[in-house]
Parts: C-alpha cells; structure tokens; sequence
RNA sequence: GGAGAGGUGGCUGAGUGGUCGAAAGCGAACGACUCGAAAUCGUUUGAAGGGCAACCUUCCGUGGGUUCGAAUCCCACCCUCUCCGCCA
C-alpha cells in the first residue's frame, strides 16, 4: 500500500511513478477525498475534546455536591447530547471517506525503484548474467517426455483425482520431489534461514497483507465458507507471521525459508504449458522471506537471489539473471530479479525463481514495524522474497538437463544423499 | 460440537462508571555510586492520527448499545485456555 502522506505531500510522484509501470491515474478526486477526511477528523476531535471537558465538569460538579438531577448538571447534560449528535455525524462521513480512501490505495500498486530499468513490455526486461554452459545438442527430450516415459508421474488419472493441471508423482517422481523439497531447505538453514511450515489455509486479512487482495481474488483458490483461502505462495504465510508486530530493531534481519505447495487457479493460461510440471493449480515451493532494516534491503536483496542462485548452482543448472523492466513488475515489488533456468529439451530459459524486494509497501499493509530501542516511534521494515526454488520446475530442468543417450536421467552429486542413488530409470 | 474460564502496554498483572492511557512488577534507556562491573538509588520508557507549537483526538480482543462520561454496565461476534465428545 502506498503512503497516505505520499498521496498528500507529493502526489506527482506517484503519477509519474505510476507511469513508469504503464499505470496512468489521476489522484485529484483521491486527494479531494484525503483532504475531506482530515477536514472531518478536526472538526470532530475538536467536538470530542470539548465533550470530554463537560463529561468532567458533570462529574465534579456531582463529587462536588451538586444534585445530578438539578439544572446547572441538566443544562450541561443536554449540551453534552447535543455534542454527541453531532460527533456521530461527522464520525459516520469520515468513516466514508477512510474506508474510499484504504479501498483505492489498497489497489494500487508498489511504485518501482530507482534502478527498475524502463519498458513496456517483458520484452524490456533485462538479462543480467549467465552462468553455466547450456547443452544444446539436438534430439533431446522435454521433461514431460522424459517423466512419462520413465513413469515418474500420473497425468490421466490426476484429472481423475482432481482435474486437469494437477499432477501424481509417482515411485523415483514423488522421491525426487521429495529429496529436491529437503535439499532446498537444508541448504537455506545453512545460510542461517529459519525454517518455516506454515498453514496452507491463509485468511482474507494474510492475503491482503502481501498484496493478492483486494485485487487478484480471482487468482486464488477460496475456501467459502470459512474466510479462508489456500495460499498461492508461503509468501503470503511468511508476511503474516509478523502482521501487525513491532519487532525490535536488533532482531533484524529475520530470515525464513518455508516449503509450500502452492495453488494457483492459472486464470486466463488455458492451452499453455499443458503438459508436465510446468504450470500447475497445485505446486511445491522453497521460499525465502526477509524482515529488514529499509536500509539494507537493497543489499539484501542481491545477497537473497544469490541464494536462490546457489541452489542451481549446486544442482549444476545453467540459468540466467533477468531484471525485470517497470511494464513486468508484480504488484508488491519494487525491483525484481528472475532466475530462468536452461530447459535444453524445450530450447529454452524458463523462469524458476523471482526474487523481488517490496520496500515498505506489504509492511504498511500488513502493519509490520521495528523500533529502535533509544529512539520514540517505530518504522515500517522493509521485506523481500524469493524462490528458492520451484521444486517442479526444478524437477524438468534436472530431468532435461541430465537426460542420457540411453534414456536414462543423471543426477547432480549434491542429490545422490537425498535421492539415494545419481541416476533414474537406469538398466 | 457441548460446558466453564478468560482476552488490559514489549512481557507479567491490578483496575471502585467520573483527572484511567491505565497501579505495581519485569524488561529497556539515561544518570548517580564504582577503577570498572554487579547490586542499589533516581529519572525516563506504548502506539496511531492531526497541529509550526502548546496541545488535541483515538486505541484496554472486534463491532454495536446504554450514559453528560465506559477498560469497568448491556448485546453480538472473534480468539485463547480447561474439561467432555470426536479424531490423525
């Protein structure tokens, strides 16, 4: 959520700011309606502090001596009420207004950081490294080939389970997965990651917190009857975890890595990637999550996707560094870094990590603050997030990445204690 | 799901309808003492909004209500704990 005082003080600002991401708005009826509600707030504070003086002359004048019935009391008595009336009315207007206001800042997006290069389009975004030497020899499978044929997942009978882009993994499938989930995690906590399985059922107020709500209900599964809805990624949980908390400042950085499955309803990607691991209603995800001081959270934030890029590294995974232009922003980031790893099968870079830092933008939303022991008052913190990684994404990219001539899978050292052996659908 | 108890500041925990934003303690900060520290003593110490400021308003789980005045009384809801039931 945008700052309130933003809107205030520098309202060009965000319009030019705004701009950047595509967005064109015009703020003038949302400062009219910012600049009533304060008008409204002073009026009916003045109207208060003067009933507050004449709810203490009532009761001194009683301790006193005088008759709570007599006139001198009734007289203040009446203008008492007459103060409340009013109170109510002005109360109920600014109510209103607040309530317009929070609506509109709500769902408005993060304002881009300086560094966000400038685009229209993903095509804008930027590469900014490689690493790894890709294969690219010809004749090689997709990773859906490669699952199907050596049996490492059910695709017909999970229609039958659920429906369609919902996956079975199955015997060295659903063991991979699992190894890759435990890899992950141990290689996080390494680096001094707490680890977090959080609730998967997450509540309207955890959503809105991250930024999926108000705006992109439509996008996650929901649970009617209990204001609860399954989370579209531990991003939401992990935000949550310190709502509407004052940490102290010495505390910080918190960092956290969680495991998730992941579900997302894919509105809108009928026919795309419909085969395999690539795009699914339910997927697993390592996550990591930073609480940090607004001053560090740039570092932060390359020192974040090198973790999610030690991780592909480990697993000898050719990838590349994208930053994203203004026009690909998420909604709550401010800069963003995608990690797209080599799938050689498909001749292509596919995204297997985002790596974004929000700034104070999900911390104001979801009340997140830090103090400083020797100072008054409390800032907001500044928090980031990353895949680290995709667990199904990284499944293909292992399977197309380690295919052998004999159709065999091999698999990168670091995984052989996890797996319990370095190849698949050996012999 | 049924019965009971309870939700108060960073934490513990008092609170009679009227100087209650709230005693006390812990914790924290500063100062004194000390060569230094511990102990002790003193002072300070919640948040949000508005105002240049003095200061004003709001906040005792949430939302309503009664009252000139509510942490305190009434209603509804949420949550936590204990017991029972059910259950991996």
């Amino acid at each position: 959520m945008l700052d309130q005082r933003l809107l205030r003080d520098n309202p060009d600002l965000i319009t030019s700011e705004l701009a950047r991401r595509g967005l064109t708005v015009d703020l003038t009826g949302l400062q009219l309606v910012a600049q009533q509600e304060r008008q409204l707030e002073e009026q009916r504070s003045n109207l208060q502090a003067e009933g507050n003086r004449i709810g203490k002359q009532v009761g001194q004048l009683i301790q006193a001596g005088a008759s709570p019935k007599g006139p001198e009391v009734q007289a203040l008595r009446d203008q008492g009420n007459r103060i409340k009336q009013q109170v109510a009315v002005l109360e109920e207007e600014e109510k209103g207004l607040e309530q317009r206001l929070r609506d509109q800042l709500l769902a408005f997006p993060n304002l881009p950081a300086a560094a966000v290069p400038p685009g229209s389009s993903e095509a804008d975004n930027v590469e900014v490294k490689r690493w790894g030497s890709p294969r690219q020899e010809s004749g090689l499978q997709e990773h859906w080939q490669i699952g199907e044929r050596l049996g490492l997942w059910e695709t017909e009978r999970s229609v039958r389970i659920a429906q369609s882009r919902f996956i079975t993994l199955l015997g060295a499938g659903a063991r991979l997965e699992r190894a890759l989930i435990s890899f992950m995690l141990d290689q996080h906590s390494a680096r001094g990651y707490t680890e977090v399985l959080p609730p998967i059922l997450v509540n309207s107020a955890s959503l809105t917190g991250s930024g999926q709500l108000p705006k992109f209900a439509e996008e996650s599964f929901r649970c009617a009857d209990d204001d609860l809805w399954l989370t579209p990624t531990a991003e939401v949980p992990l935000t949550s975890l310190h709502r509407d908390e004052v940490l102290p400042a010495e505390q910080l950085p918190l960092r956290y890595c969680a495991y998730t499955p992941c579900f997302r309803r894919e509105a809108g990607s009928y026919g795309r990637d419909t085969r395999g691991l690539i795009r699914l209603h339910q997927f697993n995800k390592v996550e990591l999550y930073w609480f940090c001081h607004p001053d560090h959270s740039a570092a932060a934030h390359e020192q974040l996707t090198a973790h999610a890029e030690a991780i592909l590294e480990t697993l000898a995974l050719p990838y590349r560094r994208i930053e994203l232009c203004t026009a690909d922003l998420g909604f709550s980031a401010a800069r963003t870094f995608d990690l797209e790893v080599w799938l050689p099968g498909a001749g292509a870079y596919r995204e297997i990590s985002s790596c974004s830092v929000c700034g104070d933008f999900q911390a104001r939303r979801a009340s997140i603050r830090f103090k400083q022991a020797d100072s008054k008052g409390t800032q907001l913190v500044h928090t980031l997030n990353g895949s680290g990684l995709a667990v199904g994404r990284t499944m293909a990219a292992l399977l197309e990445n380690g295919q052998q001539s004999d159709g065999s899978v091999k698999l990168p050292a670091a995984l052989v204690p996890y797996f319990g052996g370095d190849t698949i659908g050996a012999g």
